[in-house]
DNA sequence: TCTATAGATTTACACGCGTAAAAAAATTAT
DNA sequence: ATAATTTTTTTACGCGTGTAAATCTATAGA
């Protein structure tokens, strides 16, 4: 049928429907009324002309695209947080450009840096944390549109969701402290995570919230390759005989996989039955928590809630004339996950 | 030091350096001369300036994207290979642009539809396998360079790069052979992937040479959670007690995480010393399998040299005059990676 | 039927850069 | 120094769309 389409010129000619009309429903298809939207559906059906990504967005005021930045897709946690992200994003009729940080400040100003060419209609942002340089965060989210998520980094961007630390925390700590031995705090001493922090402090809290004393068991090791980490110092951990029927609440999942197997090297009998030599709980419900050995009991974060609220707000702000809208925050109720390890 | 510069034009008169020289600059720095190169870089350095991104493309012949389609991040596995990629993609002044397909074939046309409007200079396409719409990605492949990993479809794109199945397989089976009982092999029945047959194939031949008599555990299961699949089926095998003392070796090393975690739930001891009940091997040194209980014994995949290859033919296929080239293929072999299961 | 009005069309210019051709300048070879 | 060659500059047009302003048209309510 022809040869196929090249210029909105063309297509207005063909379908009957001038070119300002045309750009604005590419624009807004909601923008036009309802008898030329179908009839413009119809003609785009007919001789599938699309157009040109480049000349249509050279001349926006803003583009349909969102950036969306996580310190590192190698971690199936952020692979997921990420796949529910770009659905919304998708779904609001947005185009989603996924960038990983992988771990690095500098890649993570790279990404920014990728994305302000692209001038995106707004970035939601995982920040890598303590490692992020916060003045270029800052000086990025001046520039365009930040929403901020499972991380904060104080004064950047217009809002932030992500877990209350301290209520989930605090759930675990009640949970473990009912069930048999009061936990110890596993974790690394100088974490790149703030949630991290926030995890430790929150232990701290409810252990002498319960009248308890909290034990902190800080372990050295940079980066972001958590399971080695758990692993080389829980080795060493559970040489230790007086930590022999104790309970241990490790500051991440992936830690505690780490530590799993690290018992399970060393013979030790993990688990919440009575005849076990330790009891190991997590947070986050990564992936991978339900088929470690045995399976772990941890924190599910609601990452469809804080995705849901990101992007919403993300589009409020986008079309909204927010002004001087206060920076939004709002953490969300973590979710217990009993498995066998504790 | 006054306001930004936003158009070439202003950067040229600023640095001295004529409009057309420098478009040549920013399409490849090489070829212009080394002196103007040197002064183009210090005006940038000194203005900041970056030319617009889609005034840029819109009219280059090739723009310097380059698509990178897998099946799915949320699988470690391809997260690793992706970063790999992205980085040699940088590295040879590119620009990727990352997409999974999630698992499904209408994800996988819809990023090659979506990055077929950002006219990219090629791709690099890790398919589905049998899931994926093959008319579909052919006829996308003879409108943008595209080039073939992981995951070979008959007839698409310029090339392929990936493992030797047959070799690493082998290799496996042989060490098997040798360190104990032969191997049974643990797969699904109606894999998605081609490689999944490719090592069906493998196993059985290779058990033929040695004389052994193959043997197909072939389970149920759809989709991509091959750690249910293996965990599910694996709790069904495991139950039967003539399976006591046998070796496993299975499809992927996800479906043996599944199955790892399924002998722990039952109290099985897996490894390869003589006490233990049974041994297990799996395939792709899956990121998590060095901390698995015990840790598994496996293949690595070298995609190091996967990428680079892939990588490298897409540069030649972009500036080559290539012609009527014939489709490259070539596989890399796999390295055995002894751990505690088998 | 008339009128008010939302929505469409016409016209015209802008965007920022790619690229081609011819002329000029800089470099290298002789 | 001159000629040959490479590189840059000048000039000018094109790309496909956004968008503004004025004008026209369809629709609905009175």
């Amino acid at each position: 049928m022809g040869r196929k389409i090249k210029t909105m010129e063309e297509f207005a000619s063909l379908s009957g429907i001038s070119r300002p009309t045309l750009s604005k429903f590419f624009n807004d298809a909601q923008s036009v009324k309802k008898s030329t939207r179908l009839k413009i559906e119809q003609a785009i059906e007919k001789h599938d002309y699309r157009p040109n990504f480049y000349a249509m967005n050279q001349n926006r005021r803003k583009t349909k695209n969102i950036g969306l930045v996580v310190p590192n897709l190698t971690d199936p946690f952020f692979a997921g947080i990420a796949r529910k992200l770009e659905e919304l994003i998708v779904l609001s009729g947005y185009n989603p450009l996924l960038l990983s940080s992988h771990g690095g400040p500098e890649q993570e100003i790279a990404n920014l840096d990728s994305l302000r060419s692209i001038k995106p209609a707004g970035v939601l942002l995982a920040p890598l944390g303590r490692a992020s340089n916060v003045k270029k965060l800052k000086d990025f989210s001046t520039l365009v549109p930040t929403v901020l998520f499972d991380a904060n980094v104080e004064g950047v961007g217009e809002a932030f969701f992500g877990s209350d630390n301290h209520q989930s925390i605090g759930l675990m700590v009640d949970y473990l402290a009912r069930t048999g031995q009061p936990p110890k705090f596993f974790e690394m001493k100088d974490p790149i995570n703030p949630n991290a922090y926030k995890r430790r402090a929150a232990y701290v809290s409810t252990m002498e919230k319960l009248g308890l004393e909290p034990e902190l068991l800080q372990v050295k090791g940079d980066g972001w390759n958590f399971e080695e980490i758990g692993f080389a110092s829980g080795r060493q951990i559970i040489q230790d005989s007086k930590y022999r029927g104790s309970t241990i609440l490790c500051s991440n999942d992936r830690l505690a996989i780490g530590l799993l197997s690290a018992a399970y090297e060393s013979g030790l009998k993990v688990g919440h039955s009575a005849e076990c030599d330790l009891r190991v709980a997590g947070h986050d419900d990564h992936p991978f928590s339900r088929y470690t050995c045995p399976s772990l009991t941890t924190i599910a974060q609601d990452y469809d809630a804080i995705g849901e609220r990101s992007v919403s707000e993300m589009l409020k702000i986008i079309d909204g004339a927010n002004g001087i809208a206060e920076r939004s925050e709002e953490l969300f109720e973590g979710r217990l996950v009993m498995r066998s390890s504790a």
